[in-house]
RNA sequence: GCUACUGUGGCUCAGCAGGUAGAGCAGCUCACUCGUAAUGAGCAGGUCGUCCGUUCGAAUCGGAUCAGUAGCUCCA
């Protein structure tokens, strides 16, 4: 017998072998059906692990993360059935389970339509009705690697013969007639599987390696229950409809041309506005903690470029201007502003006493991205970033270092981001040695000293291998767009290579000279892209501050025109951005077209209030809010306008 | 850059077994002077992303190119 503590502490008695589904199945039916994986003594595995000795255990169901995960990783296996099925030459890759939902990497000899995806679920369907168990075994690697031959399954080969260096046995899972290798864990029986749906078919390189073969991709997603796909697919649909580059198109934010050119926005007056708003912002916050503000060319000679390492490590994400082989000089556009700003630094001789110091800079960039990078306001060939680099002794890295990161979390608090974000500690890959400057030494170091930050900060973060500026790691500060994909808001940066090879240098009290550490770092982001965030975050309703047109006065008919003339003013004069909707129009279509424009307030003006003195309120928010004195509404907005967001 | 898909008036979309384009909204004009998400009538507006080709004839077929969307790769 064996001793098994259950949730709530409590301890029950089962015979040595017993499974975890058994045990599930022991507690109740309700949970035995909602089981997908269990953790036992921490470690999530499947429900058909034996019990041999005394431990804990959980049952966790869809509702836990593992459960989600096997759940999606199970219905990718089955993907992978159905696809057999129908192609018997396909050659599988792989299929993982996602954040939201799961894919599956084929090599096919025909490309997908939707009318094989649609084949492909309805087999799906069946594979589910059919419940087929999903049974584990273990092979050797030269078994296993026998089996996958005869299968003709070359990727997994290739996946066998790089695990079998470890020693240990390969790890199968058979579900009727399909076998995939895989480390598990797994749902019981294909029949677990409610509901599925399959999303989206795209291509893919094998190992994620550009130079390898491009799979195809087929992603789903799939629940327990109909309902809660149907859950799904509508929270799809309303997040279609906070993107960006639609509602910032409709509500006059940004245009594009193609005459102009592929990541190359207009920002109409509505989005110049708000990075103005933000501009002013953000300038006046670093003046007031002590950053001086630079203003560098937009340019410079090859010559700057191949001392920084951009011409080595970055000459493709460059827009050169001049021929290298005809031209006696070649200038490129600046893809980064720190050899720029370096310039100020090296401007005259530097003592220990002039550090910290703090320059920053609103400043334009040019980055040639690839044709198929670019997307709506968050990636674009030229944007504009609040830039900064802080040079300072090693003794105040920390120190600094933590006040950048204070500036970017004000920064998202106020602007009403910070729930949103996640933070990313980014490496360099010592396998990829290419992409990057510097030492292993080097670049142990650096990475030392921002590791010892970073947990000292206590800031929860992940790693990123791979993720490093080519000149040193960084502190990325990640946030989801509207469909879930990730990118970096912010980004603080430790630097000690690249003011070596400029010769920054200070005379330290005992009179020698040294290289200051640097820190990259950006306080609130580029422009364009925390626009674009901004945007899905609010659905294009942004905080009072940051609204282009805060108030619409809607006079009633063409006898109010004096008297909403008389309000429009008031407002404006105290600094609020205030339009008079005068066009012969019913109040109804006004406060419709302000409503679709997101306006925070509409102030309706007729007899009554023309006579009294007052505005009819009409919030966004809340809609009608009856009467207020035009000075009291004006308190009110601009107590609103100064709280900024809430 | 790669894979797939898309490209019709300012916007959303219809037309597409080839025979020189339709609707709604927006715009303009006129009437209505009207109380919290669209007053009515009328007018104007496109040669169908661009180029080349097939054809007696192309928005509808083929190719190239530009642009967009999703994903991959890359990246703030």
């Amino acid at each position: 017998m064996v001793q098994v503590e259950l949730k709530g502490n409590v301890v029950k008695e089962y015979e040595s072998g017993t499974t975890v589904a058994e045990i599930a199945k022991s507690l109740g039916g309700g949970l035995y059906k909602a089981a997908c994986v269990a953790k036992i003594n921490g470690e999530v595995k499947d429900l058909r692990t034996p019990i041999t000795e005394d431990c804990k255990v959980e049952i966790l169901t869809f509702d836990d993360e593992a459960g989600k995960k096997a759940y999606w990783h199970t219905t990718s296996h089955i993907l992978a059935q159905a696809v057999l099925r129908l192609i018997p030459d396909a050659v599988f890759a792989i299929g993982p389970a996602i954040d939201n939902g799961f894919y599956y990497d084929f090599d096919l000899p025909r490309t997908l339509t939707p009318e094989d995806m649609q084949k492909i679920e309805a087999e799906m369907k069946k594979i589910i009705k059919e419940n087929l168990p999903l049974e584990r075994f273990e092979l050797s690697p030269e078994e296993a690697t026998k089996l996958m031959e005869e299968k003709r399954q070359t990727y997994k080969v290739e996946l066998i013969s790089e695990h079998s260096g470890k020693g240990e046995p390969i790890s199968l899972y058979r579900q009727g007639e399909f076998i995939d290798l895989c480390a598990g864990p797994h749902l019981m029986s294909t029949g677990c599987v409610k509901a599925v749906k399959l999303t989206n078919c795209t291509g893919a390189y094998w190992r994620g390696d550009a130079n390898n073969k491009m799979l195809q991709r087929v992603y789903g997603v799939s629940f327990p229950k109909a309902s809660l796909l149907e859950e799904h697919l509508t929270r799809l649909e309303e997040a279609k409809k906070r993107d960006h580059n639609v509602l910032g198109r409709q509500l006059g934010y940004f245009t594009t041309c193609d005459l102009i050119g592929q990541g190359l926005p207009i920002l109409l007056p509505n989005g110049a506005r708000v990075i103005q708003l933000l501009q002013r912002f953000v300038e006046d916050e670093e003046q007031k903690r002590g950053w001086l503000l630079t203003k560098t060319p937009y340019m410079a000679k090859s010559d700057l470029y191949k001392l920084s390492g951009h011409w080595d490590h970055y000459k493709e994400g460059m827009f050169v201007l001049g021929d290298e082989e005809k031209d006696d000089e070649v200038f490129a556009l600046r893809p980064m502003t720190c050899p720029f700003q370096y310039q100020a630094y090296l401007n005259k001789p530097r003592s220990y006493r002039d550090l910290p110091l703090r320059y920053n800079e609103t400043s334009t960039l040019f980055r040639n991205e690839a044709s198929g990078e670019m997307h709506g306001l968050i990636r674009v060939r030229q944007f504009t970033i609040s830039e900064g680099h802080l040079m300072c002794t090693p003794s105040q890295l920390e120190q600094e270092f933590k006040s950048c990161l204070e500036l970017a979390i004000y920064m998202l608090k106020t602007l009403g981001l910070y729930e949103d974000v996640s933070y990313r500690f980014s490496m360099w890959d010592p396998n990829d040695r290419e992409k990057y400057i510097g030492t292993q030494e080097q670049w142990d170091e650096a990475q030392g000293v921002m590791r010892k930050i970073l947990d000292h900060l206590e800031i929860p973060y992940v790693d990123g291998v791979g993720e490093a500026a080519f000149y040193g790691p960084k502190l990325d500060i990640q946030i989801k767009n509207v469909f879930g994909k990730e990118d970096t808001l912010i980004t603080l940066q430790v630097d000690q290579m690249l003011a070596e090879k400029f010769g920054m240098e200070y005379v330290d009290a005992d009179g020698k000279k040294k290289n200051p550490y640097i820190i990259h770092r950006t306080s609130i982001g580029c422009y364009e892209r925390t626009l674009a965030l901004l945007i899905e975050k609010y659905a294009g309703a942004l905080p009072m501050w940051l609204m282009p047109t805060q108030i619409k006065v809607l006079p009633i008919s063409e006898r109010h025109h004096g008297y909403a003339a008389k309000v429009t003013e008031q407002l404006a004069n105290a600094g609020l951005r205030v339009e008079n909707d005068t066009r012969n129009e019913k109040i109804g279509y006004k406060i419709r077209e302000a409503q679709m424009q997101k306006i925070p307030y509409m102030l309706i003006v007729g007899d009554k209030e023309a006579e009294e003195g007052t505005v009819s309120v009409r919030s966004r928010k809340e809609g009608d809010a009856g009467a207020l004195p035009v000075e009291e509404f004006l308190s009110r907005a601009l107590l609103e306008v100064a709280a900024k967001a809430k």
